[in-house]
DNA sequence: GCCGTTTTCTAAAACGTTTTAGAATATACA
DNA sequence: TGTATATTCTAAAACGTTTTAGAAAACGGC
């Protein structure tokens, strides 16, 4: 590998001089740093990130810490569009993007020693259990971190509009004259809760008391337990004439079982997810549901991490809340 | 920070002795040894990749090359599913994994440049435009490499077998009486054409000459244009009693279209797909298709790539080739 | 021709490791 | 006891940069 002090060599100048140079300091005259970066090319010199970083503690390098329990973690779409768009955000502003190891093997580093370690600038979180210790020690510790749909105090966080979006949803269907709505929400999180606070608080305000029985519980993306509650549900006296799902994918098991027991999308029953993936718009009927601005979450916790990074003084850490959209469109029937 | 010299102060000792005694050189006595690792650790003390990696010239770091056109890269289930395999096996076997950056802004540096100054010691390859020129210089430069689902001469792959799967559909089609058996293939790449090669000859095999316009051609998830075709195929004098899609996710156009035409799936008309991603599990009737073993492509070109970079001489480049496996589903009937 | 500036360059230290060569001490053997 | 051999430690160089402080040369003004 050519380094700088083979081009000094070949310019007969000094390694400082050819460091100037190529960092475009105004101590260096034109012609001797025109010079000195031709034969760099033409060399094939290219700097040593990692000599560099040991001097100037400087890596860009971001760490991009996403998992969940279910191992499926990259297979998620929400989350693997929301990493893609912070990492083409990242990157135009000159940083990489490196993925904080969580199956090292012997002397197991924790997450937060592996960040330090690898000299990563600052950490964005996601769709992880935010309470594992190890969790919380990368979360209170001096790094930079941005937390995505999960709020802690002190510390920046991107949060998708779930109570906006909620009510736009309920507010939908309700203004199609829907009044009997069963939800089947996700698991407990942050983000299931204020969805659900906020259906309750939109039904209420069109009047309606939704009863017990309308309001389930599954995992995110289990059609299996979608599709088990959903035959629950159209077995009540009083059917819903709307189903909520927890989100788009998870929508396909209660589609299912609608079909299976005979009845029709949205003529007799309607339906509706949540996410806005593609699949979501590519069904029949088009499924309504809410779709979260996943490049808009990912661009800005590139943003707000590495203002972070680059003005830790000034940079306040922050709440911000990226607003959705409903999709409308046609599984929910206007009675 | 605190470094080995902070350790070394405190221990009285040299610095040298605190690096050994870390590393377990046989050198150092067993107490001073354990002596040092304890005030390392009451220190907070963590080494520096950088320094290391400028001494050692090993980073560590694995590059992983993913970009598809359609800026889609992470939301590709198949890819995703692999990057995800290849993830954990290298983080297992102690390396760390970067994205090769692709949208770096000012002075712009290809993907080897980028990948040389990260100091990365191998790179997988998957889900690009292996004929960019810039791709061909990363492939053709003497980093390590390993590509997937495309074959360069004298470079490791990792493929999967798409002959092999396309031959275990059509032989499973044709074994249901299928004779009439439609192809919409994706655009062309290797995959492609070994899937349509194998599927002409199979068909050949069962003594069938497949009529020209049954074959046709639509974008990988492209459910617009697979829908259109599906359509068009509907539509013929003769009509195909099962059509085959690009994949699982493109199927969903070619079902909608049959749907709206009124015909029921299997009994009308049967459908099958490629990949395997779990929505094809979950559609109803639950789709027929080959599932391509994303785990083991990805472990495996992990396993190679770092075989590659810790044993140059003797590790041979190679073409390596995954079986896949037929899922039976219920989308093709028995004639 | 002298002095003060400006311009252009360099020496050398530093970043935090690893590693080589060898020093110092302890141990074994005769 | 003296010598050969292990054992345990250290000094110092090196990896490839950046940066500080200052040297040398060129320039202007008088």
């Amino acid at each position: 590998m050519v380094s700088m002090k083979d081009i000094a060599k070949k310019c007969g100048v000094s390694i400082a001089t050819v460091s100037k140079a190529l960092n475009d300091y105004s101590d260096i005259g034109a012609g001797k740093r025109e010079e000195i970066k031709k034969t760099a090319k033409e060399m094939g010199y290219l700097p040593n990130s990692s000599a560099r970083a040991l001097k100037t503690k400087r890596t860009y390098n971001l760490g991009i810490l996403f998992v969940d329990e279910a191992r499926s973690g990259l297979k998620h779409d929400y989350f693997s569009s929301i990493i893609e768009s912070f990492k083409v955000t990242a990157e135009e502003r000159g940083y990489d993007i490196t993925f904080v190891n969580c199956n090292m093997p012997k002397q197991r580093q924790s997450y937060y020693e592996h960040c330090r370690y690898r000299g990563l600038e600052g950490i964005v979180i996601a769709c992880i259990d935010f309470y594992k210790p190890e969790a919380q020690e990368l979360i209170r510790s001096s790094l930079p971190v941005v937390t995505i749909d999960h709020v802690f105090d002190g510390r920046t966080s991107i949060v998708s509009d779930n109570v906006g979006g909620m009510r736009d949803l309920v507010q939908y269907v309700c203004s199609r004259g829907h009044r009997k709505v069963a939800y089947i929400h996700g698991l407990d999180s942050s983000t299931t809760r204020a969805r659900v606070g906020s259906f309750y608080r939109t039904m209420e305000e069109f009047g309606v008391e939704v009863p017990e029985e309308y309001v389930r519980e599954a995992a995110y993306r289990d059609t299996a337990m979608t599709e088990q509650i959903t035959y629950e549900l159209l077995s009540l006296r009083d059917r819903p004439t709307c189903i909520l799902c927890p989100d788009d994918f998870s929508a396909l098991g209660c589609i299912n079982a609608i079909r299976e027991r005979g009845l029709k999308i949205p003529d007799d029953i309607s339906v509706a997810g949540y996410d806005g993936i593609t699949l979501s718009q590519v069904l029949e009927p088009k499924l309504t549901t809410i779709r979260q601005d996943t490049v808009a979450i990912g661009r800005t916790a590139a943003e707000e991490l590495i203002r972070l990074v680059e003005h830790p003084k000034t940079a306040l850490p922050d709440t911000i809340v990226v607003k959705g959209k409903l999709l409308p469109g046609y599984s929910v029937k206007k009675l």
